[in-house]
DNA sequence: ACCCAGGGTCATA
DNA sequence: TATGACCATGGG
């Protein structure tokens, strides 16, 4: 079983994932942040919030008072730095001249730009790179840690770059490839169990090696 | 009552 | 550089 052969197996037992429902980019962005740590159910809720207050933009989120901002995104959890988060974010968009200027840099200026913002991550870095400028990174979460540890194709701790470059090698950049991968090892993670070495439903019983996890 | 979710930062050793 | 504490709500 590798990195390939997992894609492949993902796509056809599953089908094809409508991930990250959005309907505009900066909506992707807003849920990248406020989705840290957090079931998207509750991030649903807050991004509700701000399009009833119609202030899911960069400018108004700037302009809106941060109690106000928090309270709206409450839903979400860890609201306070979240908070703060989105206006750096809104703040550094608002600086490019808007999002179309900042995603037509290069995808490796845009990740070092979006890295250098306190509070963006590589995962969160990624997923706005992948799911909003439409870029081709791939997204690796704890759950594609979990999976690839389970199945043996990454052996050792959480290491993101590293997973991260093994997909890239292993598979060529594409935006589509690559957004569908993602969501098919996180809806896949769900499904599987988390402690239990080997569980009995999963439909790679044939291929795992019952590694401990 | 406990565990965890579509992470990241900061302090400590 | 490598762990650990911390952030906080909502659902199982």
């Amino acid at each position: 079983m590798n990195v390939r052969d997992l894609y492949k197996r993902l796509l056809s037992y599953y089908g094809p994932q409508n991930w990250w429902p959005a309907e505009t980019p900066f909506e992707v962005v807003v849920g990248a942040i406020l989705t840290q740590n957090t079931a998207w159910r509750n991030v649903e809720k807050a991004i509700e919030n701000l399009k009833r207050e119609d202030i899911l933009d960069p400018a108004s989120i700037l302009e809106t008072p941060g109690d106000v901002l928090k309270e709206l995104i409450r839903p979400a959890g860890f609201y306070n730095q979240k908070a703060e988060r989105l206006k750096r974010v809104c703040q550094l968009i608002v600086e490019c001249g808007g999002l179309e200027e900042l995603f037509s840099r290069s995808l490796n200026e845009l990740r070092s730009t979006l890295l250098s913002v306190n509070g963006i991550g590589p995962e969160t870095a990624d997923a706005i790179i992948l799911y909003a400028a439409n870029k081709p990174t791939f997204v690796v979460d704890r759950y594609t840690h979990r999976v690839f540890t389970r199945l043996g194709i990454w052996k050792g701790g959480y290491d993101y770059e590293g997973i991260k470059k093994l997909v890239e090698t292993e598979i060529s950049p594409d935006v589509s490839t690559y957004q569908e991968f993602h969501a098919l090892l996180d809806e896949h993670a769900k499904r599987i169990c988390r402690k239990t070495p080997l569980c009995e439903s999963c439909p790679f019983k044939d291929v795992c090696p019952s590694v401990s996890f």
